[in-house]
DNA sequence: ACGGGCATGTAAGCGGTTACATGATTCG
DNA sequence: CGAATCATGTAACCGCTTACATGCCCGT
């Protein structure tokens, strides 16, 4: 359910081809959940039969562009009032830690050096992204600042986990 | 693929029925991968066609336990030396934020309050199972340490988004 | 003895990934 | 003009969830 709602929460801001959300998912909300263009232009389909999005443009090479209907924006508004929250986490990485006792002492350090440094690598990345939002790059807008915060988590769990990677190296 | 590693990891503790695995799952790996009981038995079942585990026991009621043959072993070292790892990240809750621009912003800080809670909830409750760890509660054995790497990694990750929630509720 | 939770499963369906396919532009 | 990349899709498959089904054991 959560890309359904994404879709609909992207296109609330504007008119948008399969191509433009798959661009926008990118920039930020890949952060927290990910989309494969497969299934974004399946689930526009879906979204399109029942009435939820409808094609208001068509341009070049047959990009059709989605607007969110009146009905659309009705079911966002109740999910996001009412929608249940489910706090369902998954991490493949972390499940290896648990299985730190099968491997030999210098594959776990190794392991966890390149898992701090990819853990910081985005953390970095992402706050580069939440330092330009800051200075105005990208207006001010209340997407805009919604993003924001949306970013700063990403942010936080990334150094977190850094910070985590450190730890258990030292540990081991 | 991480389910079928998880069951081979588990089982390297040990025999273990179906039942068995689900409440070790729940104690902490839960924290990083969720794993039904359905999933974990047809799991099991697909993983004994394979020959990567055999049932070595019968009990009660139909119990039967499972355990690693020696190319299970292998082939769970083989991806603990040279799987890829996925980074892939998840967090219905978070997509939220990126729309909080569609919400009154009463709603957002009473969203924002919840989650502050349910977030530093869980890292207080896994803290206390690190805690209890550290006590020597279940031994000292490298299974027990390994765990308690990733609890420890569970107990920050949710510092972190209830740290979050709350710099974010100053924000809106 | 019987009600509730323990324990084990099966079946259907959906969400999501991977692989494949194809035409349209842009750039060197 | 040819190669790379942009952009849009389809199909098959697999992981995972939800709902259903069932027998056993324990406490009252």
């Amino acid at each position: 359910m959560s890309l359904r709602y994404s879709l609909l929460g992207l296109l609330s801001e504007g008119p948008a081809s399969g191509y433009d959300i798959s661009q926008r998912f990118k920039e930020t909300l890949s952060a927290v959940w990910p989309a494969s263009h497969p299934q974004i232009y399946t689930e526009l389909g879906k979204l399109d039969k029942e009435g939820l999005v409808e094609v208001t443009e068509k341009g070049a090479r047959g990009r059709k562009a989605y607007s969110i209907t009146d009905q659309g924006k009705q079911e966002l508004k109740e999910w996001l009032a009412h929608g249940a929250v489910d706090h369902t986490f998954r991490s493949e990485a972390l499940i290896r830690s648990y299985f730190f006792w099968l491997m030999d002492a210098p594959d776990v350090l190794h392991y966890l050096e390149a898992e701090k440094k990819f853990f910081a690598d985005k953390a970095a990345e992402y706050a580069r992204y939440a330092a330009a939002k800051d200075r105005g790059e990208f207006g001010n807008t209340p997407q805009v600042k919604a993003a924001r915060l949306t970013i700063e988590a990403g942010v936080r769990i990334n150094q977190a986990l850094a910070e985590w990677a450190e730890w258990a190296s030292k540990r081991v």
